[in-house]
Order: structure tokens, then sequence, then C-alpha cells
DNA sequence: TCACTTATGAAGGTCTCCATAATAAGTAAC
DNA sequence: GTTACTTATTATGGAGACCTTCATAAGTGA
């Protein structure tokens, strides 16, 4: 390919170098996530030749980014070579910064958790003492993967409040001294690659999309129901966050009461003395699904503040998709009722409404798939094509 | 697969031939929409050597893709040969079927509108009467351009209400009768290609990111305000439907009163006994700019009624940028004060909000794009590459 | 008419792909 | 243990599309 050349963001085409790219790149593609392939597979299912298809290989597994296996025994004819995709090259790190406890999670290239760390931290703790608790719990994490920082092409955070494209949080209501801190930068002391920083329940929505109830979905409204209230947005497939990062912040409008909902939990008065704030609410869940009325009112007044928020975010995007998650949606038997019908009121074509089935590694996992996007994009890109498999040079992302 | 799923088809590789096909669809995105340009240039904005463009352009020439036009006079040196793109092969319509107007615009490959034509029809009118109206129309504006039926390669139809993927107006509030009209049936009679109808808000709103003030926007919010109430949402540079087509309608929601809006405005009691109802709103708006009270306040609620549907499409999607268009945006110096105002009182950030300056012509247009979109997509995508230039296949779209 | 400029056309080389045929390495049956 | 069968691998030849380079063509300006 000429040097200098202005690789077009619309797909273009080149010299034949460039066929050789876009084959590489599909042989790769067939093969991620997948267990190891034989050529006679590989040539079927990329459309290439068979003699292309070994060429391609050799070149990928020259590269680095294939690894021959040994063949599958016992079946007839000569026993095909397997080839598998090196999903071990690189790693990435998903991060979830929440308010009791800071989760890491590293995966490599196919997204499978090799190790995982949760360590707590005080909900009071400030900005020092919290950043301390994220570099505690990423070497503890690298260290149980057998990795260093280096070995770590991309990694994501997740935390709750508004980032900007530089990862800097720009409002944090939830935690103490946390507006203004620059997380990515931060961050990227700690490891090689880029480091993206992103709102803790649009990663959690991401990874509804991605190993949630919400893999088949385009159009998802993910609502974090828990000692905080937010929402993440998935239209065409993709994470939406607007045009300043604001977008499903739906739950800042006053009127909406999304601040004050999760409130309304612990204002129940059948609690005993003494109870930390925080388990009131799974008392109240508890109380609601055992039949006691005044339970069940609390949640219901809870629902109709949810679904309040929820249904302006359905008739706007009208998504096939609405899923309940966040620490309340543990509780989902009891809550799920209650919301279905309070967002049925007010829509016009009612979605479909699921609870959540990832648990607590929700956000974390989001983090992984956001870094795993963003190596895509940067590494597996038609456009840019395919390097060999070493950490990507670090940049600024938006 | 599940409905509303993202085909992820990516693009893939192949043969020698297969490159040709991309370095040919590279040169046509150059020339398309551009006056006429030499070998050389079109070598150095392809970045293909000078005898490989000179072999695709031939082969285009071939085809019929591009002509060449005669060279430019008096510069230094052998003069050029020059290709122009045959923007004049083949042809799109885009229809408005209004209330009081049915438009129609033939416009080229490249989007210039060739001819143009609108047909009065009752806004009592059934539906035989608007649809024969709507045959009227086209074969003006066929004749008015010198083109048969047969030249059409896809044609878009607007219309107030709710509409399927099949083309079929599901539910429409204006106009009496017309809720359940096959319209893509009916118009497939009447053209050549592909016949997709969408809702008139969502063209509207297409159009101003195509030729209106939104050309820069990916996110945008856009407002019909007239007298009927509608939103278009573009997410992504791209027209957002939704799951079930119905995104944006947010105006069904009673609280919101969108439905209700514009009687706001005719129950001003300024006006003179006997005036057509539909001429109240001008007469409201004519009088508020002449500093009259009333008339003032009745534009305020007004403006507040609409706020708040716009309110919480901002909340959600976080848009660049909010249009007003339909009929009352001719109003604007009075009306988006308080609307903004309004809009203000309610968000987090306040995206830039500006009135529409396409006119009576926006959905017409906009039926124009999405029709250019659609031979995009099937034309001229790297995934199919490029036929022959005559008139697509006719296949039922989504 | 001559120099200068820019475009065109042709030749030769390289790369990537494909099809086909010859060879290799297993299993299954006798 | 040999033979037949099955499937993979390797080698060869050819076609298509791209590139670079050089000679030639067709204008303008002095």
């Amino acid at each position: 390919m000429r040097k200098g050349q202005v690789v077009a963001e619309q797909l273009a085409g080149g010299d034949l170098s460039r066929l050789r790219q876009l084959n590489a790149l599909a042989v790769v593609r067939v093969l991620r996530g997948r267990s190891a392939l034989t050529l006679t597979e590989l040539s079927r299912e990329t459309g290439l030749s068979r003699p292309s298809t070994q060429d391609v290989v050799s070149q990928l597994q020259h590269q680095g980014w294939l690894e021959e296996v040994r063949p599958e025994p016992g079946v007839m004819g000569r026993p095909a070579r397997r080839y598998r995709f090196r999903s071990d090259a690189g790693w990435v790190l998903g991060v979830d910064v929440g308010g009791h406890t800071v989760r890491v999670l590293a995966a490599d290239l196919d997204g499978d958790v090799g190790h995982a760390v949760r360590v707590a931290v005080a909900i009071t703790a400030g900005r020092a003492e919290r950043l301390a608790a994220v570099d505690a719990a990423v070497a503890e994490c690298l260290a149980g993967a057998g990795l260093t920082g280096a070995d770590i092409w991309a990694a994501t955070v997740g935390t709750s409040g508004l980032v900007d494209a530089a990862g800097q949080v720009v409002l944090s209501v939830a935690y103490p001294q946390w507006t203004g801190v620059r997380l990515a930068k931060h961050v990227e002391r700690l490891v090689g690659g880029a480091v993206l920083v992103d709102n803790d329940s649009r990663l959690a929505a991401l990874a509804e999309t991605w190993r949630g109830v919400a893999r088949d979905a385009a159009h998802v409204v993910y609502l974090l129901a828990g000692l905080r209230t937010g929402a993440g947005l998935i239209v065409d497939g993709r994470l939406h966050r607007g045009f300043g990062r604001a977008a499903g912040e739906i739950g800042a409008l006053p009127e909406l009461g999304w601040i004050r909902a999760p409130e309304l939990l612990r204002g129940w008065t059948g609690v005993p003395a003494g109870t930390d704030p925080d388990d009131v609410a799974g008392l109240v869940f508890a109380a609601a699904r055992e039949g006691d009325r005044t339970a069940a009112a609390v949640v219901g007044r809870y629902a109709r503040e949810l679904a309040l928020g929820a249904a302006a975010l359905v008739l706007a995007l009208d998504p096939q998709l609405v899923v309940l998650g966040g620490g309340f949606s543990r509780s989902a038997d009891v809550l799920l009722g209650p919301l279905r019908r309070e967002i049925e009121q007010r829509c016009v074509r009612l979605p479909e409404i699921v609870a959540s089935t990832l648990g607590d590694d929700a956000v974390a996992l989001g983090a992984v798939k956001l870094s795993l996007d963003h190596l895509r994009e940067h590494l597996f890109d038609p456009r840019t094509g395919l390097a060999s498999p070493v950490p990507p040079a670090r940049r600024l992302i938006a």
C-alpha cells in the first residue's frame, strides 16, 4: 500500500495487500470466540479457497494471532491440522468503582474472565481512599491472573455520575469528593493500553446485551434500581451516550423523583430500630413478599416513581426490552409486577420488561465489553487492518 | 434470530474481483454529488494508481455509471478527460401526504430535485379521494420531470400516523378513514422501484440532517409543531424508529398534552368570528408578535405543553440540537423564546434549539433522502458491490 | 516553431487469488 | 499385515488486478 495514504472513513478499496488484510480479518472473525477449526472448515466459512485460507492462516500464525493445536484424534482420513485464535494474546480489564465495593475483572480477547477480585471500601470513603482501593483491586487482579499492567491492552472503569470524554468525573452526587477525579489518568498509571471511563448504568446496559437477558435486542432501556437510580440506553445495538454524555439521565428531573425514590423504601416503619439504612430496602421487599400490606404499599410507591422515568424513556425510544437491574433487581419477584403495571398505564406499546440475571458483576462485565469493543474498533477494524498482536498505542479516546 | 436483532453483516474479503468492486465503489463515492473530475484527481482522491483508476473508470463508463464530459478548456498541458457520475441514471420520488396538500418531489441520484408538484386535497377527504390526489400528484410530477414510473428506482411516502414495516398505516388520528390504508401497495402500482412509507415527523427530521439546520449534528430531536404535534429522532446520525416503530410518539401520553396543545391556540378569543379554524394559529402568533398580552399568554401556554414532551425527549437522548419544524415554525420568532425557557427549566444540559428553515417541503425532502438512503444501502453497498445502473428489484423492506 | 506542462498509453513486474493434480497420513476391512 | 478408503496437505500453473516506469500525445505560452 502506498505510503501516507489516507485511510478513508468509508471502507475503501486499495491494492492487493488490502485484500489480504480483509481476508485475514475474515479468518480471525470466524475463529474468534470459538474452538479450534481445521483449514477445510475455515475455508468453507470464509468463502476463500483452501490454498488461500492456508496462506492467510500461516501468515496469521506467524504474526502470533493463531496457534496450532493438536489434531482431533480418531476421525476418518488424514488428521487435519487445527488452528485456534490466541485469545490469550492480550487482556482487558473491567473495573467497577461502586459505593461499597471495587470490582475488577481480567478477561482475555474472547471476553472469558480469567480472574475476578472484589475489594471493600467504605461508602463514606473520600477520593484518596477510594482510589487506593482501585489500585489495590487492580494490582490483586493482575497478580491473580498472572499478568502485569503491560499485558493489558485496554481497560474500562465504570463509576456513578457524569463522565466526560477525557475520563474525568464531572459530577458525582453519590460519593464524597468524587466530582472532578481524573479516573482515566489515574488508571493509566496501572495498565498499558487505553483506559476508558463511563457511567455505571450504561456499562451495565451494555453487559445485558452481551451476556444478559438483552442478548438479542437492538433497542433496550436498562434501569439501575438500587440505592441509586439510573438508566442506560442501547439504540440500534450500540450504547447511546448522547451529545453531552448525559443521555438517560432522566433522573435528574426532580419531578420524576428518581433521586428520592430509594428514600421511599427507607421510610418504611416496619423495620427494627438500629437497622443499617442500606439493609432496609431488602427488609421491605422481604416483608412485601410475605404479604405485609404496608410494605407492599411502599414498594408500589417506589415502583410508581421508577415507572415515571422509565415510561418517558420507553415512549421516547420504543425499546424492545426494558431490563430491571441494580441491587433491587434481586427482589424482582415483588418489584416487577407493580413496575410493569405502572409502565403499562403510560405507554403506547408495552415493551417486554424483565429482570437482570447478571447480578453484582453487571457493571464490571460491561466494562470488559467496552474494552473489547474498543479493541475491535482499533485492532480488528476493516479500515485499518490487523497488526501484530501487541498492545495498541495508548490514545486519548472520546 | 429474534426480530430487531442487529444484522452484523461484517464486511468480508474475497477474490480479486471483490477488490475491483470496492475500488469501483470508491470511485463512485468520490464522484457522487460533485462535478466532473479528471483521472488524475480521481487517482489522488481514491488512493489508487493512475492506471488502475483508468481501468476502473472505463469499466464504470461501460456499465453506464460514468460519462465523459468535454475537457476543461484553456488549462496548461494536455487537456485531461473528465468524467462525471451519471446522477440522472436513476430517479427517486419523495411524497408527502399532508392534511391539505399532497406534495411530490422527483430527484436524481444526487438528490437534486428535478420537478416539484403540489396538489390540494380537502382536510375532510376520505381514503379514496386522498389516494386519488396521490395518484394525480405522482402522475403530474413524473410527466413534469419527463419520466415514467419505470424510471423511479425508489419512492418514499410520508404520512401522519403510525406506519408498520409493510407500509400500512396502522393508526391515524388526523385524517378520516386513513387507518388501515396500504400506502406502499398503492404507490407500488405507480412506480418501478421499492416503495417505503414512514412517519412524516421522522422524514422531516431526516431532511433537517440532510439539507437543513441539523446538517452537522449526530443527535437531533425534531419537533413537528403545527395543527398536529409530532417528533422525529436522529440518533448517531441515523433515523431512530424504535422496535415497534413508535419511537418519539411521546405525544400519545395524555399527560403531556401534545394532542390538545394546538387546541390551546384555537381557543384564543381575540379572533374575528367566522375565521377558518386553520387560520387562527397564525393570527395568534401575529397578535403576540404585535404585543397582544392575551395572545402572548396563549402562545406561552402552548410552548409549555410542547416543552413538556420535548424535555422528556431531550433528557432521554441528550441531543446536540432541537429543531422546531412544522407549520408553526414560521412563527419561530415568537415561539422559540418561550419554548427555550420552558425546556431549559426541565433539562440538565440545554441543547441548542433552532427553527427549521426548510419550509413546507421538509417532509417530501426527507422522503427523497430516505429513498436515496435505501438505494445507497442496496446499490452502493460495499457488501454487495455495484451492478449495472438499472432499477433495483423491488423488495418489501422493513 | 520550440520549450514546457500535463495527460495518456503500453510494458513489465508483483501479489493474491483460484483450480487441479499429485502426495501424505490416518482409519477400516480383510 | 496388507489393501482400500477417506480426508488433508503440498505443488504447479494460470488469471486478474494492482503497481511503477517510460515513451508518446496534445495542449499552452514565449
